[in-house]
DNA sequence: TTAATCTCGACTAAAACGGTAGGGATTTTC
DNA sequence: GAAAATCCCTACCGTTTTAGTCGAGATTAA
């Protein structure tokens, strides 16, 4: 059930430009913050970019910013596109579907669908600003459970 | 987030001894049930008698059949112990925790332990019983939110 | 013009995944 | 005591994914 470190690094990118508010950010200052290797944070923003989530700037005193206002930016839709699907098995999968020759049958899959659902309503209900925020909800009824440490 | 077939199939496993009855089950009656190779199935029956949940025959008339009851296997546990931590982190993770560079400072952390939590809610409150018997809970309050189509 | 910066594609080493293969040990049945 | 069914165990293997590295090029500001 993991997330690839690729990911991780994605969205402490977006977290280090959500606290520029705006300013066009160098990718070594982002390596710094987020403990990434240059190179590796290339490939990571030129993907963002594509994905539409960043905008960079060229030359001197270029860089990355964020394109999108960090309430935009859902976290769940964020994983999605850089790691796949949520679902822990195809058969769950709402976004990309896999039948499975057991299906009917199968015992498995309500138990796939439920845990499908409670991560999705998670992440798919925090955004870049929650995150920046400290404010993360587990989804749950309408209420307002917060976690909040320090 | 994905669970590894290796991790499906033990349980698809489980879920064919539990419908016996405490009857032995020769592995290629699993294997028919399943859909997996004997092969394969003996290295995954192998680890799951190991761990203690199933056990065996030899010879003519030999097989497996479950060894605890289906109300006390629990399904975190065995996914935790076939596939690993549940946590999509390590840093978020209670039974393989690992440290990580930016801990306080980071952002992601809360973030990572509520999908944990959340997870783990659904999975460790789930026993081999309840996927006999279509009974899945979300985990969240009390209740009794049921999945249960059909 | 130069230096800082992003762009892009190729490459690679290591680990994980998803099995396959084969020989050995045990038990029942006849 | 022989044969057949069945589990036991270790080793191996091809493919994919992961987690990067490398190098050359394009753009822009000063």
């Amino acid at each position: 059930m993991k997330v690839s470190s690729r990911g991780e690094y994605a969205l402490r990118a977006l977290l280090v430009l959500g606290q520029q508010q705006g300013k066009v950010c160098p990718i070594n200052e982002i390596a710094k913050q987020t403990l990434v290797t240059v190179k590796y944070l290339e490939q990571i923003l030129l993907q963002l970019r594509k994905l539409g989530y960043v905008h960079s700037k060229r030359g001197i005193q270029g860089g990355y910013m964020l394109r999108l206002s960090p309430t935009d930016i859902n976290i769940g839709e964020v994983i999605r596109q850089i790691e796949g699907p949520l679902s822990p098995m195809g058969c769950a999968s709402t976004t990309a579907y896999v039948p499975c020759p057991l299906e009917d049958k199968c015992l498995l899959k309500p138990l796939w669908t439920v845990v499908r659902d409670t991560i999705a309503r998670v992440l798919e209900q925090t955004t870049l600003d929650d995150l920046l925020n400290k404010r993360i909800t587990t989804g749950i009824g309408g209420e307002s459970f917060v976690k909040n440490e320090n």
